[in-house]
DNA sequence: ATCTGGTTGTGAAAGAGTTCACAAGCCCGA
DNA sequence: TCGGGCTTGTGAACTCTTTCACAACCAGAT
């Protein structure tokens, strides 16, 4: 067992949410022919993302959904609860403070941090604003596991330091930038604009196929 | 020239970012190594990257700073102005509208749509929701180009199902969901629950390999 | 017991994407 | 004009990921 790929682990998020929602609906079974339509990919990607863990299904049957939900969580150490701080506490960062499903999936935003004097000592939805300073500090006492960074992108760098030291190990970046880190840190971005502008090469691309009467991009 | 990947275009949207940047600090000249180092590949990706469209270099010397980055906002669609409807005004559609980096790269967001009767005539900076049924109706009006769904993960597809068939072929999804869209319509997710289960994923590896005594992993 | 229809798990093949390596080219100074 | 230092552009090699294909297996009917 090699390496897991970043595809595979992604791909593990969302057959994970399928089962919950199949789960719901009763079904106690499914098979890989199943979640991969859900998920317009191979039944044979399915199984090969599972595999890697090890063996899960019943030949001529399929897997158990409550218990491939179960195993899959494990892996992705959803059963654990982990601790979020949050910096900046922006438009972004108020919308993410409210936003029910993180804690749902076990990340707890614990901490809230802003450089703006006029927000610290605030509230949001039951949590006081700390000024930036104490991160280090709030950090350890409450032994939290990852940050959340959504300040402008011209802040971003000097935050990203500013929680390497801290000891942070795993952080998810709102800017729109690609953030040095030192090896052993860990970095994911989410980046809207980047996928606006995918979309946006896509129209220019399948506009110009239009003039040459050339056949029209498919989806994904 | 073959199909181009879409890894290639994300790259394209970050080295554009770091072209922005190289200019207002008035350099001139950039080589793919320097370029390379800024995003963590290698300068033959950069290479790679650009060759897919052109030739943009000059041996010895590099890529001029301003002439690659108009080439990349073009290949990109940067130039046009895109304009873009918002379904859901909820927290995350309520942040979205307040972000000007979208305006700033030519997505205009044009029309707000929402099925909550408390919110439909209410306005967000300037722009009125409107009511969801009303969308094919605007959409043909205003010629808007693409679509950013931000409502819940329950009505996520049926809003999409409203989008393809008032003609959009471009979305943006921010539901932690795989929808179903005909061929023809490109779908991209941004999904932040996604990248936190990553993050989670490497939290528990990395701790197993602490106690097993391997080497850690290392970023990205 | 055996057969049938269906599904998993997995090596091997195929396909994508990335890196290597080097010829071709530019600039500058001698 | 020539040589040295540096950088691009790109086929070829390599690596990673996905798909294929099939033996192994399960359940229920006959
Ligand atoms: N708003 C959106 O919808 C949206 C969408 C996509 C991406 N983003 C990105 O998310 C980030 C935040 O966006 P936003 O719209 O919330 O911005 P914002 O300006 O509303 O909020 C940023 C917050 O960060 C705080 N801040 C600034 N410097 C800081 C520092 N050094 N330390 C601690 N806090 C600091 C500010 O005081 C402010 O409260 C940006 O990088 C933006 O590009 C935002
Ligand atoms: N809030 C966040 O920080 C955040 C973060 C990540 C992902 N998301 C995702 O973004 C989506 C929106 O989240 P939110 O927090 O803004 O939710 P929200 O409940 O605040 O807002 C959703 C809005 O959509 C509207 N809506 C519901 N059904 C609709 C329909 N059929 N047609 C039109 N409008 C409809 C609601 O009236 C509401 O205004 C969700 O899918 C959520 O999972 C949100």
């Amino acid at each position: 067992m090699n390496r897991i790929s970043d595809a595979t682990i992604t791909r593990l998020s969302r057959y994970y949410r399928s089962l919950v929602h199949l789960e719901t609906q009763g079904q106690e079974m499914v098979s890989s022919k199943e979640l991969a339509k859900r998920h317009k990919v191979t039944p044979a990607q399915v199984r090969k993302d599972l595999s890697c863990f090890g063996q899960f299904g019943t030949r001529g049957l399929g897997y158990s959904v409550c218990q491939l939900k179960e195993t899959i969580a494990h892996i992705l150490g959803l059963h654990r609860i982990w601790k979020v701080a949050l910096v900046g506490a922006g438009s972004l960062g108020s919308a993410l403070i409210s936003y029910k499903e993180f804690k749902r999936q076990g990340f707890h935003i614990v901490a809230v941090f802003d450089n703006d004097p006029h927000k610290v000592g605030k509230k949001r939805r039951g949590l006081t604003i700390s000024d930036i300073t104490k991160l280090p500090k709030i950090v350890k006492e409450l032994d939290i596991n990852l940050a959340v960074v959504a300040v402008p992108t011209t802040a971003a760098q000097s935050v990203v330091d500013i929680l390497v030291k801290a000891g942070l190990k795993m952080i998810l970046n709102f800017a729109p930038e690609t953030l040095k880190t030192p090896p052993g840190v860990t970095i994911r971005n989410v980046n809207m604009a980047i996928e606006l502008e995918a979309l946006s090469y896509r129209l220019v691309a399948s506009e110009m196929s239009r003039l040459d009467g050339k056949p029209k991009l498919s989806s994904i």
